[in-house]
DNA sequence: TATCATATGACAAGAAAATGACAAGAAAAT
DNA sequence: ATTTTCTTGTCATTTTCTTGTCATATGATA
């Protein structure tokens, strides 16, 4: 659960204490004691989230959250706002910016971590949950389930996500760079080869209901699920 | 069927009497007079539906719907519209926003409370009181018991509301995360791997009447209660 | 045939899940 | 109020499953 988190919090202290403890659970930690210098630390680089005190020097936290909110790149960073105890009613109203969690001042790390957890939790994508359907073979992603011909198919995760987007893109050649930006994800290096290997093992998953045709060799491009029989 | 209700309503006469029908229903209702004030609410307890009137000073119930909707927490919280009497481009507006079902003032309680159990049945069947069964293995909200071929099960309540969750929800991964948010509730700060841990006693408890296998592992993906034998 | 691309089998490192044990806390009983 | 009994969340450990890579076999192509 390493993340790279925004603080934004004028007062050294706590700005050391938080930034510490942080470091300490394994995130990355940025420090901005300000909300211009925050914008300008989030123009490098995009955190995954921004833990934002309220009472700031110049612009306040909740103009920075409000400018988080409109901005398209920025719209979705999870914001948990910091606040003194006492005037929580004024800051509280704030919220509607779209703060997606708020601690008030003195915190214990424990709750800290705990709140920044919860909030990265959520914001883990989801993909389509279309089921898929080729040739008696069908996927469905909710249930995550395979099963051709109305028998059930044992794989494993990345061939399950590898079948995945063959079958939500049939009839069109992949080459195994394509695959690997696909399926494993743009920024993993892996070994070319490697998808070989997964496409075998598909295959041999996909044996037990006879599909394993369904994926072609393209000899020289890469792979193709068909959907003909 | 005791659920967590909030209602935005700023007419105090009406908001005063459906909070009275509610709370007779056995309903925790909570009470904001604007949207702004049913975000802050919402920020502390995640209501289980919310009866959402369409004329409000301020930011409108369409406004604030469309919130929810783009709100990952919210996102999933039902949401049951109260409109003056039959406007049908209203009704159609709010329902593409996102809203479950509407109701035209002025209603009678009793339609008021057919319509949030339907809702409710739809969107979280798991606050109903309805019995659920499934391969012989039966649990009964009202009694609170769990009875599987016959055999009485004991499982601790942590266990009761997971099987519940899952019975009401079969043949759909749910990961450790999610079931925090729908077994735990969603302001609850708990280690994943502790759903492991309390799958591992639902299991257990299961054991004794052979039904363990109805909870499948998947592997990077989480939990599902399967419904086929 | 010589060469290149793909298939296959094996394997070790690593990730994910299962399990057992434990202490703090809540609830119930006294 | 105190003791006793349960429940819960967490950790450390073990077990099981995945995954990426390599070496080698097989097959296509020129």
């Amino acid at each position: 659960m390493a993340a790279t988190i925004l603080l934004v919090e004028d007062e050294p202290g706590i700005q050391e204490l938080v930034k510490f403890n942080l470091s300490q659970a394994g995130h990355a930690v940025m420090c901005a004691d300000s909300a211009e210098q925050a914008l300008m630390i989030t123009r490098e680089t995009l955190p995954d989230l921004m833990l934002l005190d309220w009472m700031l020097p110049g612009m306040s936290g909740i103009e920075l959250a409000r400018i988080f909110r409109t901005d398209v790149r920025m719209k979705q960073v999870p914001i948990i706002m910091l606040t003194a105890r006492g005037d929580e009613r004024d800051k509280v109203l704030g919220l509607e910016t779209g703060a997606d969690d708020y601690i008030t001042k003195p915190f214990s790390p424990r709750e800290l971590s705990a709140r920044i957890k919860a909030v990265l939790r959520r914001r883990a994508p989801q993909m389509t949950e279309d089921r898929v359907e080729v040739r008696g073979l069908s996927l469905d992603p909710v249930s995550h389930r395979v099963i051709g011909n109305n028998v059930a198919l044992e794989l494993g995760p990345t061939e399950f996500r590898l079948l995945h987007f063959m079958m939500t893109h049939p009839e069109r050649v992949y080459s195994r760079a394509q695959l690997l930006d696909h399926v494993w994800g743009d920024h993993v290096f892996v070994e070319e080869r490697t998808v070989d290997v997964h496409i075998r093992r598909l295959r041999l998953a996909l044996e037990v209901s006879g599909h394993e045709d369904l994926i072609e060799t393209v000899r020289g491009a890469g792979y193709r699920l068909s959907a003909q029989s």
